[in-house]
DNA sequence: GAAAGTATGTTGTAATTACAACATTTCAGG
DNA sequence: CCTGAAATGTTGTAATTACAACATACTTTC
């Protein structure tokens, strides 16, 4: 397995190569592809799996008995995801986890961690924590993302953080028409109509998924 | 300071009296009182607190610029808030916290973590994980409360999921009208009409914070 | 138990969104 | 450089929601 990406990882901060290769075997690591569109998880599994993205990204959402999807979180090349199903490992997943795009998972296993040593062990806690509380974070963030109620507010409020993160008025966002109106949960035709508007009044310039606040 | 609530929580599980003392001590552990309405923290602010609801309850809420409020968790008598603030202390509040009835609060200082031993830090720490685990599964929980796109339908996805949690058709919720509505982000009036039609149409029975699944 | 204050229910209208249907643009393979 | 498939944009109408204004019910305090 190629560690390249997992030594810059948040779990593996201040693990070198030998100690991370040894991690990976104790916790049954094994990477698997996925295709666009492809189903990682769905909704009432369990698993005791922390999953890694090494390569495209994968969604985090619902998906109702109306065909309403909801996207909760897009998940990159580098971060991770399911870890409260991983360390919860009798709650059953409320999600469901696609690949947005070709992607690579390493799932390991944290059933476990208990034959680890004290130290690695605790070193490991102090680093899933911090994937935990950033996660918790990115959530909320959401939370901003849809609370207005209006369709222009929402996104706002999301270029608006997406913003104040690439520290720029001109960035990329990660989503495609479809994906936003997700993330967003609104209408995409709506959101659309809305871009327009928005480009017509002179706040905002896109072009697909580039952007620039004015 | 009492610390009979504390020996039930999340945070002292498997520590004895005289531990949860002892930490106490190393956490500088402090309890204050508020009022109803009263601000705990605001947006932007920044701690490293970990928060404790010895009594009362408090909201964990996004106040926008028009007056909003969106509440994104209600903390009951028991549980923790602020916990991933407090364990990225360079990270401001996205959020405020208020006083949803008379409470109190216990401050705990985790930049003290650092201070305490190996063995004890690292037996905190798991329950430290546990606590943000679930927080997750809380906070996604309200997405999907608010994923669908109607109000009934908004209604209906909090209901059952209180009803499963409490293994009952019937059921009290921790919410007023003007709360629930806040939580589901909806208007207060639409759904105070919404619940009248639902009861017309048979579907539940209600009658202030009392429900009833048909 | 009256008064004042707070919470909840009801209603109408204006504004917004959902949804469907279709037009246009973009992109990947042949 | 065609062609089909996918993504994005546009528009109109029906349905839903926001908001304000008011009515009713419930609570607390004196």
């Amino acid at each position: 397995m190629d560690i390249s990406v997992l030594r810059n990882s948040i779990l593996f901060r201040d693990f070198d190569d030998t100690e991370i290769s040894e991690l990976l075997k104790a916790l049954n690591a094994a990477e698997k592809k996925y295709k666009k569109g492809t189903m990682i998880f769905s909704s009432g599994e369990i698993t005791d799996k922390l999953c890694f993205v090494t390569t495209g990204s994968v969604t985090v959402e619902s998906n109702d008995m109306w065909g309403n999807r909801t996207i909760l979180n897009l998940v990159s090349e580098g971060q991770f995801f399911a870890e409260s199903y991983a360390l919860l490992p009798d709650v059953p997943m409320l999600v469901d986890v696609c690949a947005a795009e070709d992607c690579g998972i390493i799932f390991m296993s944290m059933k476990s961690l208990e034959k680890l040593g004290d130290t690695v062990r605790s070193r490991l806690l102090m680093n899933l924590l911090t994937i935990t509380t950033r996660k918790n974070l990115h959530l909320s963030s959401r939370s901003f993302h849809t609370a207005p109620r209006q369709v222009r507010g929402r996104i706002m409020a999301y270029l608006n953080t997406v913003s104040v993160q690439k520290h720029s008025r001109e960035f990329d966002i990660p989503f495609d028409r479809q994906q936003l109106a997700d993330y967003l949960n609104v209408e995409r035709s709506v959101l659309s109509n809305e871009l327009s508007k928005m480009q017509r009044d002179g706040l905002i310039q896109c072009r697909k998924n580039h952007f620039e606040i004015i």
